[in-house]
DNA sequence: AACTATTTATAAGA
DNA sequence: TTCTTATAAATAGTT
């Protein structure tokens, strides 16, 4: 959407993915915003700008009760189909994960890279204490 | 972008939902490869449907190599900066967790909701476990 | 699922 | 960098 229709590949010059990075940033989080708004559905978005800066984005709903209550509504042959589902989206995941651990030629190192990392821990740590505390707030003690 | 200007707030039908969710998705995730590819940067959107099944993009450089390396090439005083935003998003996160954590008036429950709710957390503990495997690949072993 | 009238996003340029 | 604008792209309502 401009001048020219662009080519999606690396774009060469480092001022211009910054540029970029910026416009497309910007509509990508107003268009994640709007989506959760509209339809009513929890959404996380994180990035990275070429220069390392994290993005979070948690819609508007990052609680999960619209999920909850939709589940609940299902017929036992939807659920059943959707439990199926739940696991491909798990083998999936964990299949590029095998994938991606593989490739480890990383470069060198630097003391702010470990504590962008460890920041990134964070942040999904975070996460993950949240959909923790769901699980204990709504259903009781689990062994989670 | 259509015949008529949306306003930006919940749909009433369920089934426009739904129709809305299933485009604006394919909309998103198309942007988020792209922005993934031009600005060669890793990114992560996870959402769920108006009916609850997940979806996870993880870009096309998942690790995070162009991160490590460009932070790398930063000042001291750009260094010192970005530390401190890191720190800001990760207080802002903070805040956030606690407010979602207090608005607890949930409805009923169901054991099949149970399971989507473990699927959610597999899936970030999934991405938890890839960031400390890279930490401990690149960096020696930490206490992660 | 396709089709278009429109709105929206954005690449280049100022 | 921030604003403008020509153009590409996304999509709301329709079929």
């Amino acid at each position: 959407m401009g001048r020219v229709k662009l080519k999606i590949k690396k774009l060469e010059s480092t001022s211009n993915r910054q540029v970029t990075y910026s416009k497309r940033k910007s509509g990508i989080l107003k268009k994640a915003k709007e989506l959760s708004i509209l339809c009513d559905i929890p959404i996380a978005l994180l990035m990275f700008s070429p220069t390392g800066k994290p993005t979070l984005l948690q819609g508007e709903r990052s609680n999960l009760e619209e999920v909850i209550t939709k589940f609940a509504q299902l017929s036992p042959q939807e659920r059943a189909k959707r439990k199926l589902e739940s696991l491909e989206v798990l083998k999936k995941t964990f299949k590029k994960l095998d994938h991606d651990v593989k490739i480890q030629d990383f470069l060198g190192s630097s003391s702010q890279t470990v504590e962008e990392l460890t920041h990134q821990v964070r942040i999904l740590q975070t996460q993950l204490a949240e959909v923790h505390q769901r699980l204990r707030c709504n259903f009781g003690a689990f062994g989670c």
